[in-house]
RNA sequence: GAUUCCGUAGCUCAGCUGGUAGAGCAACGGCCUUUUAAGCCGUGGGUCCUGGGUUCGAAUCCCAGCGGGAUCACCA
């Protein structure tokens, strides 16, 4: 092509003045407009009848087919732009320019009829090439180990995908703009920590040099903003990339993102009713509709949420009511439900057990579950009633937790002894227990206010909004296995 | 981490109980001035994931490894 003085990778703007969307959304209900377009975009398909053509430009808002004939854009005596650049040198994924004005052909299909082409950008690689007609659909590009590494790929050739990440930026945004609305202050706070707190669970460890010093990628920032309440601010949340050292699955990646949420003077009682308004509000906002369809199920956002106490689900899923219950008692209920228990768990273990094998997955309609044994939750204050619970409530969808809350708890000697007690759990080989953060508790020692704070898993929730089946389903790029094994002998040297 | 299924052309797949590879689309060469999964004629294309083993002979059987999916465990 370089040959034929063709820069393969020209260097000039393209000055495109209208969209694949824009024409369909508004001609041919008015046929003057778009008699003088610019357009640009990928060649998704090709259909060559000797001097004239049909292509279907692809641009970041749909297709639009083009209609190339020899004449009109080769008007002198030099065919070659039509017979050798378009026909021979042109393929399938390469990104054109073409201007040409808009008309419906005689099928009935919009198209732009073509005076001009201009080759923007080669594709090198072959496209997978997907037809679909009348619901069927040919060769698809469905291998999920080439879409989750390529994504670009399957963004290019497979057009919903697209939108689910356009919802999932439309779900964070309405989520924004609400606590916004309601006065909370965005914020940021460190990911890299010297000490990993705010929830449970292994994390990843690296090294700064300057420092000499060992660094955590935080589990969570619970910690951080909390010390920003003590500070003074009212209400304060952080979209937050979280980064947990465990297993994965369809529904773990080792990064994922958190909205944390905590504001002053507030309970969790309160706190439930922030998180129905906005929920559905997020629902409304993607789907216009409280009404999500997720798998087999509709789910309806619509306040309000029911609520039951962890106690009262576990009487309504088994009809055993544990609330009296001591440990050996508990564990016999267990054993009673086909739960197999050991020796190490306690009284709160065994609770939150049966919850998760009776209730949980049965839990389909969003649904607030209240109240939690003590033992799980040392970051929570004690319940203002009930001896042995915390404050604490989490909501449960389509079988799912996606978001827990509580009173925070702000007493810094009960704090304390809540660290004391996760250290003793560490020391007899919990690896996830949480370790202790004499900086936090010096905060709140200077007193903060009660608080209610909230963690809301974005990727959950985004999974039910676009009813997508798995994490990775909601995330560019998901963790995979390096795909080569590059210079192995160097790695191996560099150890 | 455990169990299980899968890995053949750029994409989607076929290849039965072992005889060293096939289709459609894409590509390449032709014909065709409003087609739409365009069509028609022709051509090329594969370390059958990798490495061992069994065998006269392996894409096929066996073992190990790599990668992926699903389920489970841990967790959000």
């Amino acid at each position: 092509m370089r040959e034929l003085g063709i820069d393969p990778y020209p260097p000039h703007l393209f000055p495109v003045n209208v969209t694949a969307e824009e024409i369909h959304k508004q001609y041919p209900a008015d046929d003057t407009l778009f008699q003088d377009v610019s357009i640009a975009g990928r060649i998704m398909s090709r259909r060559i009848m000797g001097a004239a053509s049909f292509a279907e430009l692809q641009d970041a808002t749909g297709r639009i087919q083009v209609y190339f004939k020899r004449d009109e854009i080769c008007t002198g005596d030099d065919k070659s732009l039509y017979n050798v650049v378009f026909k021979k040198h042109m393929d399938l994924g390469d990104i054109i320019g073409v201007t040409g004005r808009v008309f419906v052909t005689k099928m009935g299909e919009i198209s732009i009829h073509a005076t001009g082409l201009k080759l923007l950008a080669k594709s090198l690689k072959p496209l997978p090439v997907v037809k679909e007609k009348e619901g069927k659909t040919w060769d698809a590009f469905t291998d999920p180990e080439q879409r989750y590494r390529q994504r670009y790929l399957d963004l290019i050739v497979n057009p919903h995908v697209k939108g689910v990440f356009e919802q999932r930026s439309q779900l964070m945004q309405i989520m924004r703009n609400f606590l916004s609305g309601k006065g909370y202050l965005e914020v940021e706070t460190p990911v890299l920590q010297p000490l990993y707190g705010g929830a449970s669970a292994r994390p990843f460890k690296t090294y700064h040099n300057t420092l000499d010093t060992t660094l955590y990628l935080r589990i969570a920032n619970e910690l951080y903003l909390k010390r920003l309440i003590v500070g003074g601010f009212d209400g304060v949340f952080e979209f937050a990339k979280d980064f947990r050292n465990e297993g994965m699955s369809r529904f773990h990646n080792p990064e994922f993102t958190q909205m944390e949420l905590y504001v002053a003077y507030k309970d969790y009682h309160w706190m439930m009713d922030l998180v129905e308004e906005m929920v559905e509000t997020i629902a409304l906002g993607i789907h216009g509709s409280t009404k999500v369809e997720v798998g087999q199920h509709t789910i309806d956002f619509q306040r309000p949420w029911k609520r039951f106490t962890m106690f009262e689900a576990i009487e309504h899923f088994t009809g055993i009511d544990i609330s009296g219950m001591d440990e050996t008692e508990l564990r016999a209920a267990a054993r009673q439900l086909n739960i197999s228990t050991d020796a190490s768990m306690g009284k709160g273990k065994l609770i939150d057990e049966i919850f998760g094998e009776c209730c949980e997955d049965k839990l389909i309609q969003p649904t607030f579950i209240t109240d939690y044994p003590l033992e799980m939750s040392p970051l929570a204050k004690k319940h203002r009633e009930h001896e042995g619970l915390v404050e604490r409530f989490e909501a449960i969808c389509n079988g799912k937790e996606i978001c827990n809350a509580f009173s925070e708890l702000n007493d810094p000697i009960d704090q304390r002894e809540r660290f004391m007690s996760q250290m003793e759990l560490g020391k007899r080989g919990d690896d996830e227990a949480m370790v202790l953060d004499e900086d936090f508790l010096r905060a709140l020692e200077y007193g903060m206010p009660p608080t209610a704070g909230l963690g809301i898993g974005i990727d959950r929730l985004a999974m039910i909004m676009t009813n997508s089946p798995s994490i990775q389903d909601v995330l560019f790029f998901p963790q995979m296995r390096p795909e080569k094994r590059q210079n192995d002998e160097d790695s191996e040297q560099e150890e």
